[in-house]
DNA sequence: CTGTGTCTCGCGGTTTTCGGACATGGCGGC
DNA sequence: GCCGCCATGTCCGAAAACCGCGAGACACAG
């Protein structure tokens, strides 16, 4: 329908303690999509919605990014933040997804805390709808929000996955700072 | 939402016997819309429909292009047949207005004649539509489409229009051929 | 009386669905 | 003849459904 010709990016696939997954990035080295394989189907559905069609031509991802991806999954926490990412969306998705990435590694925050964050304190449940659309995994942190009693409450890549990401974050920064934040319910 | 960056199109204006009109086209010389002025509206809805932003810079279309459409309304009928069109919308939208092209100047042909030229006898409404929203006024001819019974039924431009370029076509051609077809109500 | 569990309800953005309008014409009934 | 019905493709606006929530109400056990 729309007739503006297909973006391309490239597609690569990473091999990963929490399994394989797909990584997608664009002629600039900007991440624009990051999901694990098996939920691939999500991931395209996604695409599609924010560029229209998309030509994926299976390629490897610039060294930086699969570097930094190495290195996280090593325990080098911090080494996605310098990642450039670049997404589609709605000017209130894109918001979120924004105030994702100032979770520090370690810490969580609830869903509230989150809508609080963007200045819209009662778009609680909203938050949380933004927060499943969110096509840029991991490296956009959406498993570091819980509910706000300490459950896990739900992830895109399953629920598994969110508590073996929360389990690595805290092992390696320390049990607990004392305030509260970054408790979670490990099982 | 789309991220594609937006295309680059002439914009010039022309005057004819019917009012000034407004024509688009691309940087390869193909036109893209055509439209009378006081519809400018309705044509930057079209194209924004289907190229999503559109850059306009107001300037000479290909001197091929305005001499093919002052030689139309010198008299000279053919003279549009060979400019080259290019649209956007849907398979059935392209379908109906590549089969307008086929109705030579002087004829007519009902909207029920058309639609069977398409291969879809029975979407007779939907090529009223079709017509309705093509994009490319008097070049790709809308304006030969009249109901069943002769009478004009509708025109984008107005029907005043419609009435005009009828009765000019049909005057170089001769008042009828015999065969009932082109035959037109003129008041 | 405190803590914990379940239940209900309101919240708000996004997506999906639905219905209506329209540049018609052929058919069946009166 | 005149009237009413319906098929057909597309866009648009309205409405509803969907949820990765969270606060408050209540029941119950220690």
């Amino acid at each position: 329908m729309k007739k503006t010709q297909p973006e391309a990016f490239t597609l690569d696939r990473i091999v990963t303690p929490v399994g394989e997954v797909l990584l997608v990035t664009d002629a600039d080295g900007a991440v624009r999509a990051f999901d694990f394989t098996d939920y691939e189907a999500r991931m395209m559905t996604l695409l599609a919605r924010h560029y229209g069609r998309v030509q994926l031509t299976p390629g490897r991802a610039p060294e930086a990014v699969r570097n930094a991806i190495a290195a996280y999954f090593g325990g080098e926490l911090t080494a996605l933040d310098g990642l450039a990412v670049k997404t589609g969306g709605t000017d209130f998705q894109r918001a979120v997804w924004a105030a994702l990435r100032t979770i520090p590694a370690g810490r969580t925050w609830s869903y509230g805390q989150l809508a609080q964050a963007i200045g819209k304190p009662a778009a609680v449940r909203a938050v949380g709808l933004a927060n499943g659309a969110n096509p840029i995994g991991v490296i956009v942190p959406c498993h570091r929000v819980v509910g706000a009693n300490g459950t896990l409450t739900g992830y895109a890549g399953g629920l598994e996955r969110k508590r073996w990401l929360l389990a690595h974050e805290a092992s390696q920064v320390g049990p607990d700072d004392g305030t509260g934040q970054g408790a979670f319910a490990l099982d």
